[in-house]
Parts: structure tokens; C-alpha cells; sequence
RNA sequence: GUGGACGUAGUUCAGCUGGUAGAGCACCUGUUUGUGGCACAGGUUGUCGCGGGUUCGAGCCCCGUCGUCCACCCCA
């Protein structure tokens, strides 16, 4: 037997149900905020995920699916969909035009990690990306957006906000930052001073006791944001506010991926384990640039779906659909036109074998159909059909040719 | 990449100090040979993840391997 490989999975039934319940949930709310459908290879050029995820992450130096293709380049399999969308934006040149741009995607990612709750090597992901709004009402309205999302999936979260300042502010407190780790290098865990190397900034967000307790005197880049940052981000939780939005100022947010600037944000909920991030996302300003485009501004955020699969509450699934069986086998064929005429407007089930009439009752009951329709022998002879509502329990007999549930019941 | 737990019927699991497997659910068939969801009766299903080893004998012990799960790491 052939298994799926590691960290992969077949989804089926309820389970792809309520995939497709989520897509089309996310889907619906983000073309009511105007985003337009964007589909883009899952297969890019390695060089592009190097210049927007960046380097000090270890998405891009460990996890990616990374090989040479049979032209001998060299390519990944994406393991986020921003890049791809930012790169997809500037090959249409949409940078060179004054519209604003906004896109929803939705698909598979890909990073090679171990497996864990809430973390397959193939993960799929629903995001959108705002392109050349630079107003904090943006970023604001994308948080919005995602709480309606969830809102609609009846999906509870904590909101978790930050600011990672920008061009003008970060490299100051970056820093600041690292000669206060450094003085405590001896004290902090060895993760962290591979950090300090790497990524300063992810040491805030360590899990080690010892080193939150060491941090809590270090320089916070909430207090020293210049002062855009520091008014749009004073903004961004005035309209929360108001919007009675409730959230958390987390100065130890911060984003994997280097792009990100000014606004952060992270969904989080405490059901699922410790990957509790359901959506995250933010404001990448110099994405566009970085990736050879004209400086434009964006904001973007991206969910989880296989996180947010075992929260989904499914509306309850009613009797839906005909069952169609006969008694005998030559009976069963003339269920045919009439399933073909059926299947025009509503589900229909045929089953193919001649059964008694109790095991048809039971099949009906078993697809969850709301009617049963059955030719026995009697009925063959008459050329009637018998039907039954299997909700209200009425039954009638009729002529094929008159066939209709309209006419007949209620 | 690091640490830990676990892999037994379709599924959830039981299986005591080693003697070649069981339960619930599900499924199938019946309970007047034309009335479903309930009840009752009966029935089917396993190379006990895979490969070695120890032993007269292994689902149980040992080693390896693959996989699952949990945490770290990373991140959605």
C-alpha cells in the first residue's frame, strides 16, 4: 500500500467539506471587501524567495523544497504565497499603474519541517494582498476583514498587535537592541544567541523563562518608533477601539518573514496547541521594491487552514436529495430518464441493484436523501413510481409522466 | 535539526508476570417475502506498521526502520 508521503494529507468527506466550507466562507467576505482572484505558480525561482522571505529565516534555509528542475534551474515549491504574489504583481507591471490592487489566493504551501499539530509539510493557506494603499485605515480595514472571517466560521481568537517600525526607526533600535543582548549573552539560552547572529528581533519572542525575565528591561521599539510610525500605529488601535475590536499591544510580536514593517499582527487561539497562530500578516512597504518593482506600499495577512479546520462549526447538514432504487432488476432502468431529468436541479443517488424494499429505506436514510423514489413490480406494470418524503413521512404513488415533487407535496 | 510518547479489525481501544487475539461503534443479513432513523438476534473483518534478534514459543522483551502524535525549533 502506498501512503501519502510525510506531513501530507488526503482530505475526504467531512473533513474536505469543511475545507471547502472555509475557502468559500473567506472567499465570500473578501470579495465584499474587494479583492479580486489571483492564482499563481506554486513553483518559483529559488532567487525569489531569498530576496522576500530573507535569509535569516529558516524557511528559506532549511525548510524549502528546493531542487533543480530538468533545465537545471533552480526552483522551490513556495513555502508562503506572498512572494509569489508580489512577484506576479510586478511581471504584469501593475506597480507602474496608479491603481490600488487588491488580490485573494488561496492554495497549497510547502515547507519541510517535522510534522507536528497544526503543521504539515503541505499546508494550505487563504490570504489576500493590498497593493499602493499606504493609510493605516488599511491595515485596520484588513483586520476587519479577517474578523468578519472568523466571525462567520464561528471561530473565537485573540488579537495580538505591533508595530515593527520602519526604515527610519528599525535599524536604530536593531541596534540598540542587539548591544543589550549582547551584554546578557551569557545569560540567554543558546537559541537566542543564534538569534542575536541571525535575527535579533525573534529573541523577543523566545519561550524560555530565563530569557523573558532578562528581557523585560530590554529596549521596546514601541517606545522608539519615529513619529509616523508612532502616529499610525496610536491610529490603527484608536479605530480598534472604536470598533470595539478587543486586542493586545504585544511589543514581542514580531513577523518569521523580513519584509514585514510598521503594523504586525497575529490571530491566535489557545484551543489548538502550541502552534496558535491562525492568521498573521502586516504591512511590507519595500516588498514591491525589493523584488524590482516601484516602491509600493502593501499590507496582507494569511490564514492557516489546517489550524483553523478542527475550530469550524458546520452549519448542520439537512436531508438534501433523491434516492432512487428498484425492487427488481428490470425496474431499475427505468429510473434513469427520470434521474437524468432530475439531476437538472436537485442531487440525486441511484442505486444500482435491485433490492428488497426495507433496504432501500435504509439506503435512502443512509445517503441522507429527503425523498425516496421506488419502482417495484407493480409499479412497473402501471408505469407508476412510488415516493415518500422521508421528513414529513407522505407517500403517493403517480404516473411517471407526472412526475413532480412540486406537484405532488408541499 | 533536538527531546519524548505511541503504532493491535473500517474506527476507538482492551490484551494481566511472553503460550499465535478481543470489546464498543461501524458494516452486512434477518426479526409477516412493500415502509427508514429505534430495539433485538445473528454474521464478516486482522500477515498485532515493517525487518531482524532473544526464546521451545513474542502483540507483549531487545535492536533497527518507517510512520503517527506532542513539545522545542520555525511559523500560518
Amino acid at each position: 500500500m502506498i501512503n501519502p508521503l510525510r506531513g501530507m494529507k488526503d482530505l475526504t468527506f467531512e473533513e474536505s467539506q469543511r475545507f471547502n466550507f472555509i475557502v468559500n466562507t473567506a472567499t465570500t467576505v473578501a470579495k465584499r471587501y474587494g479583492y479580486n482572484y489571483i492564482e499563481t505558480p506554486i513553483l518559483e525561482e529559488t532567487a525569489l524567495f531569498k530576496r522576500s522571505v530573507g535569509e535569516s529565516s529558516d524557511i528559506v534555509g532549511k525548510e524549502m523544497y528546493q531542487f533543480e528542475d530538468k533545465g537545471g534551474n533552480d526552483v522551490c515549491m513556495r513555502p508562503e504565497g506572498t512572494a509569489g504574489i508580489v512577484r506576479a504583481f510586478v511581471s504584469a507591471k501593475l506597480d507602474r499603474q496608479p491603481m490600488k490592487q487588491k488580490f485573494y489566493y488561496y492554495g497549497p504551501m510547502f515547507r519541510y519541517e517535522r510534522p507536528q499539530k497544526g503543521r504539515l509539510r503541505e499546508f494550505h493557506q487563504f490570504g489576500c494582498e493590498s497593493f499602493g494603499e499606504a493609510s493605516v485605515y488599511e491595515d485596520f480595514t484588513i483586520i476587519t476583514m479577517i474578523k468578519q472571517i472568523f466571525d462567520a466560521l464561528g471561530i473565537g481568537f485573540e488579537l495580538l498587535v505591533n508595530s515593527l517600525g520602519c526604515p527610519t526607526c528599525m535599524p536604530t533600535y536593531r541596534e540598540n537592541l542587539v548591544a543589550y543582548l549582547t551584554n546578557i549573552k551569557e545569560e540567554l539560552c543558546s537559541d537566542c544567541n543564534r538569534r542575536i547572529e541571525t535575527n535579533p528581533i525573534r529573541v523577543l519572542d523566545c519561550k524560555n523563562e530565563t530569557c523573558q525575565s532578562l528581557l523585560t528591561a530590554s529596549p521596546k521599539l514601541i517606545e522608539n518608533l519615529c513619529e509616523e510610525c508612532d502616529s499610525d500605529f496610536k491610529k490603527l488601535t484608536a479605530l480598534l477601539d472604536k470598533a470595539d475590536i478587543s486586542y493586545t499591544v504585544d511589543t514581542n510580536l514580531v513577523r518569521g518573514l523580513d519584509y514585514y514593517s510598521k503594523t504586525a499582527f497575529e490571530f491566535v487561539s489557545s484551543e489548538i496547541g502550541s502552534q496558535s497562530a491562525i492568521a498573521g500578516g502586516g504591512r511590507y512597504d519595500r516588498l514591491v521594491e525589493f523584488l524590482d518593482g516601484k516602491p509600493t506600499p502593501a499590507v496582507g495577512f494569511a490564514i492557516g487552514i489546517e489550524r483553523i479546520m478542527e475550530l469550524v462549526k458546520m452549519p448542520e447538514t439537512k436531508r438534501e436529495g433523491i434516492y432512487m432504487g428498484a425492487m427488481t432488476q428490470e425496474a431499475v432502468e427505468a429510473l434513469f430518464p427520470l434521474a437524468e431529468q432530475k439531476r437538472k436541479e436537485s442531487k440525486v443517488t441511484v442505486e444500482y441493484n435491485s433490492k428488497g424494499f426495507k433496504s432501500h429505506m435504509k439506503g435512502a436514510d443512509k445517503a441522507n436523501a429527503r425523498y425516496a423514489v421506488l419502482i417495484g413490480e407493480d409499479e412497473l406494470k402501471e408505469g407508476t413510481v412510488w415516493f415518500k418524503d422521508l421528513e414529513s413521512k407522505e407517500e403517493k404513488s403517480v404516473l411517471l409522466g407526472e412526475f413532480t415533487f412540486k406537484m405532488h407535496l408541499p
